[in-house]
DNA sequence: ACTTTCAATAAGAAAAACGTATTAATTCTG
DNA sequence: CAGAATTAATACGTTTTTCTTATTGAAAGT
């Protein structure tokens, strides 16, 4: 089981069609067939179905391509980080974030205090899912992730996590609704609209915090579209697909045809966590980590 | 770079010693020295100081350390869990059900058991219509699908259906009722009521077997109220809107208000049945449905 | 000074990976 | 329906990589 074998594996997975998998790893089909049969071999598994001269991903092969791929990833960072290390840079640090983080003033302006205090560490950010990015923090792709709680319920023991700052939320309107000159508003008010929301796992991020505030406040917001960028959503407010409600940092994205109104009768806040691993060995990414937990707003 | 050459730093670096390592390793000395320096140019950094008869690890090859344990880790978990998924013992099953399966004790029960014995599978639950779960079985959204009889005569062909289990129905009627304390009734004794029924598909389900019986019975019912789900049904009974007719096993649901009671003059029965693809190619699904054929009540 | 220890180097043997040619099976096409 | 085309698998010889044995060289111990 090698390396190699995994890029075969992987290319082949996209493209599904020996011949042109093969062309695109420059090397002639019959190696890549005898590769591949060497590690469903090796795997005592299929990795795919070749019936009917179609190729397609067996279950086993579906589950084995996503850690593959991770699997390819890191063995990159590890080249990376070793790389780096070498040169005298302490390397890099990977922060996954979620989308509605780049709004907020604070976080962006410590990582660039950091920046400066530490030249040789570059910091490379990753818009990514709530989900993904807590995986990819246990499998070492990511270092930390900042993500909107609240936090899914089956997470990684190995994982820890504090708050980095507590925000309220606001009610987005488009500017054509008649409640959008008001200059606040119940949350009841809005029982009876239709909802853009986060498309966050159950339980987790602000599309939990919809659901909670809204159930606090009487009623079952009818969502009509789910996005996974706020940037969409605050579009489609815009556009009068519907109401929805945001941190209130958001609001800084200032778009035509939105409102953003505070909340009469709610306390409803939002938390920016940070999750890491419990026992971090890098001494730059624990060196990050106390940075951050040192400026955030709230007591950990 | 080759997870080989990883394995041999990781095992290299944990002895500090060539020649244990390759001991270790299975392969004679010069092998080791030889791949961990094509390693070390690969990378472009040196892994380990080798001064004074004595190996260290350098600061690149600590930090490669790490990261090479996870990657050879993370292989590890592939292949563990392609071979599981191929075996059945990893992956998820998505089950669709009719809201009265919740009462049947047998069948939560059945499931508890497989995932008791299949602890690597997630068993997903989806509550859904009739025709909205046949069509994604169909189309792979779900693997099966528990419904009530009769079917809906448009199947797909590619569906094969067995029976899971056959129970009487009993009427439900609201306590104020004339006959609610009688121990039993005929159901031509209900003629002049009105009726609460499901709202299935023409032809299918529960909606069906009422519509069958009375006729049976020698009247047309007079359905005042249609409704999706089974709480419902109940609940609009015990407020006076009609009476119903339901599966013995709904009865363990006791609202207040609400009588059941056995029919006398019929043998109504509804079944439930399993619906699923006829070539499943998921060892996991394959498993769970011989599992649940198996304790059926009914031969098939 | 001599031996011992230990990694590096050299060179040939073994194993793995690859390429060319071909096969077998299916699908497309006239 | 026959023949062409597509596509993955197989056979087998070649190249490349990896390994082994033998040897060297340098440092440390005696």
């Amino acid at each position: 089981m090698s390396l190699r074998q995994f890029r075969y594996f992987v290319t082949t997975a996209e493209e599904l069609h020996f011949a042109r998998a093969a062309e695109r790893l420059g090397i002639a089909q019959p190696a890549l067939s005898q590769q591949i049969r060497a590690l469903e071999e090796r795997l005592g598994a299929r990795l795919f179905h070749r019936a009917n001269r179609r190729v397609e991903l067996t279950e086993a092969g579906n589950a084995f391509l996503r850690e593959a791929r991770a699997t390819i990833d890191l063995a990159a960072k590890a080249e990376r980080i070793a790389r780096d290390t070498a040169r005298g840079e302490a390397g890099r640090i990977d922060i996954g974030i979620v989308g509605s983080v780049v709004f907020d003033p604070d976080f962006p302006h410590l990582l660039n205090e950091y920046r400066n205090e530490h030249p040789g560490i570059q910091l490379s950010l990753h818009e990514m899912r709530i989900l993904t990015q807590i995986e990819a923090v246990h499998n070492r792709q990511l270092d930390m992730a900042i993500i909107r709680t609240p936090l899914p319920s089956d997470m990684p023991d190995n994982l820890d996590c504090f708050t980095l700052s507590t925000q309220k939320s606001v009610a987005v309107l488009p500017s054509t609704h008649p409640l959008a000159h008001e200059t606040s508003i119940h949350l009841r008010d809005l029982a009876e609209e239709t909802f853009v929301a986060f498309e966050d796992p159950p339980g987790a991020g602000m599309g939990e915090i919809l659901l909670r505030e809204c159930r606090g406040a009487g009623f079952e917001p009818l969502i009509a579209q789910r996005v996974c960028e706020i940037g969409t959503l605050i579009s489609l407010v815009g556009a009068g697909f519907g109401v929805s409600l945001v941190a209130e940092t958001i609001s800084h994205l200032q778009l035509p045809g939105v409102c953003y109104l505070p909340l009469e009768d709610t306390e409803a806040r939002s938390q920016l966590a940070v999750i890491h691993r419990r026992f971090e060995r890098s001494a730059a990414v624990a060196a990050l980590l106390e940075r951050i937990r040192a400026s955030s707003k709230v007591p950990n």
